[in-house]
DNA sequence: GTTAATTGGGGTAATTCGGGCG
DNA sequence: AATGTCCGAATTACCCCAATTA
C-alpha cells in the first residue's frame, strides 16, 4: 500500500540542491538563511528544500542577466 | 457523503511521515521517541501519527527565515 | 584599488541514515 | 512487507576566517 497524502510535495536535501548548483551544502544553507529560498525542517533541524522551488530558481539564472532585476 | 472527512483523526503511518518530510520511517520513529511528535500505538506495538500535528509540524518550518516569529 | 557581498574550508555537536536482528 | 530497537557512518547545523567575485 502506497497511499500518499494529497499534497505531498517532493523535498530535496541540502546536498541535492547543492549538486544542483554546483555549490557546496553550506551555501545551500546561507541561501535558506538570507531568506533567498523556503525552506522546511525536520524535528531535528534539519532543512528540505522544494523541488519545485529549487528548480524555479534554477532556471530563473539562465536568464538574460540585461534582465532588470527587482529586489 | 465523504464531502467531510474528520482530517483530525485521520492517522497516519511512520511510512507516510516519513514522506512527507523527506525522511526515513526510522527518524519518525525516533522522533516519537524523542516526544518531539505525539504518536499512539496499535495493539501490535507500531506507531501511528495524527495527520493534523503533523500537518501543523510541516508547516511550523516553512517561510523564509528572517521573518519574525510571534510566539 | 577599495569596498561589500558571496563562497568555501575547518572544527564540533547534533541529527539522520543504513545495516542487522527480533 | 512494515515496523521496533541498537550501533556505526554520513550528513547537516552552526561557529569563525580567508579567498574569490562584483
Amino acid at each position: 500500500m502506497d497511499s500518499h497524502p494529497p499534497d505531498a510535495e517532493r523535498l530535496l536535501t541540502p546536498s541535492e540542491v547543492a549538486k544542483m548548483f554546483r555549490v557546496v551544502p553550506k551555501t545551500v544553507t546561507r541561501w535558506a538563511q538570507a531568506g533567498k529560498i523556503s525552506s522546511i525542517r525536520t524535528l531535528g533541524g534539519h532543512r528540505r528544500f522544494r523541488e519545485a522551488e529549487v528548480r524555479r530558481l534554477l532556471e530563473e539564472g539562465f536568464g538574460s542577466e540585461d534582465e532588470s532585476r527587482v529586489g
